[in-house]
DNA sequence: GGTAGTGTCTCCAGTTAGTGGAGGGTCAAG
DNA sequence: CTTGACCCTCCACTAACTGGAGACACTACC
């Protein structure tokens, strides 16, 4: 058991974020210390983890709900299980595809630059 | 030149949102017509889809406005562009490892389950 | 030329997902 | 037993939209 600035460290989260989490019910903490602190075990830091990835891609804190849901609840279906993770898979690999042509345009960029002192910059042209 | 709803659809971004980032003075429209509707021309459109692509990763409104600063600011030596742009390609790779993880976390869950009508999933035991 | 329907405008209020800070209790070291 | 780092709650604030009211504009058909 951890407290909540371990679990925040180890999740890189800030604590800000794991309590507002909590108070949510999005990832509850294990249970409270005797003065009250929120105690975080292995399986809740997991979770963590998993949101922070989650929500940096843009799913949001509902979509983490249903994923964490999958998890989780044991009354689902293994079918329904699969077509949820199957949909947000789907967005994933549509996030994947963006971001390469993103990186693809800033690299292009950076390719072009002579990276010297002069203003001149091939891609400047590009939107002008 | 088009307009408003013609802009955003090509963009992929709502309404709303243009106008917004009009507002903010992020992509300016090029012009109003007589009756004060906001037109935008080939230009503009690039950089709305660009925005929409760049938000979807994370990247913050004054990120974006520093992304589209590479390509305007003539004052800038090619230098300072260079150096810009490669810190934001390192976010961006940060960004796909992470979403690969991810990715990688969830197609394992899809294959694992059998998608049948009985309640178990062998991920479920997962975090158990 | 009139009017229905859709598009656009501004402005203001609400939402989501946090973030900062005040005010106050807790714990471990010296 | 005090000092510093940590934790608590609560409330206000922010970023980036999003929805809706009220009003003007444009198209198209009668």
């Amino acid at each position: 058991m951890m407290n909540i600035s371990k679990a925040s460290k180890a999740a890189g989260l800030p604590v800000k974020t794991v309590r507002y989490y909590a108070d949510i019910g999005l990832v509850a903490a294990v249970q409270r210390s005797d003065s009250g602190y929120r105690l975080y075990d292995h399986t809740a830091l997991r979770k963590l983890i998993f949101v922070r990835r989650a929500r940096s891609f843009g799913f949001s804190i509902q979509a983490c709900r249903e994923l964490l849901g999958l998890y989780q609840d044991t009354d689902r279906t293994s079918a329904d299980v699969k077509r949820i993770a199957k949909a947000r898979l789907a967005e994933i690999e549509q996030k994947q595809r963006e971001l390469q042509s993103l990186q693809n345009e800033l690299s292009h960029l950076v390719q072009a630059c002579k990276g010297d002192h002069r203003p001149d910059c091939p891609i400047l042209d590009y939107l002008a």
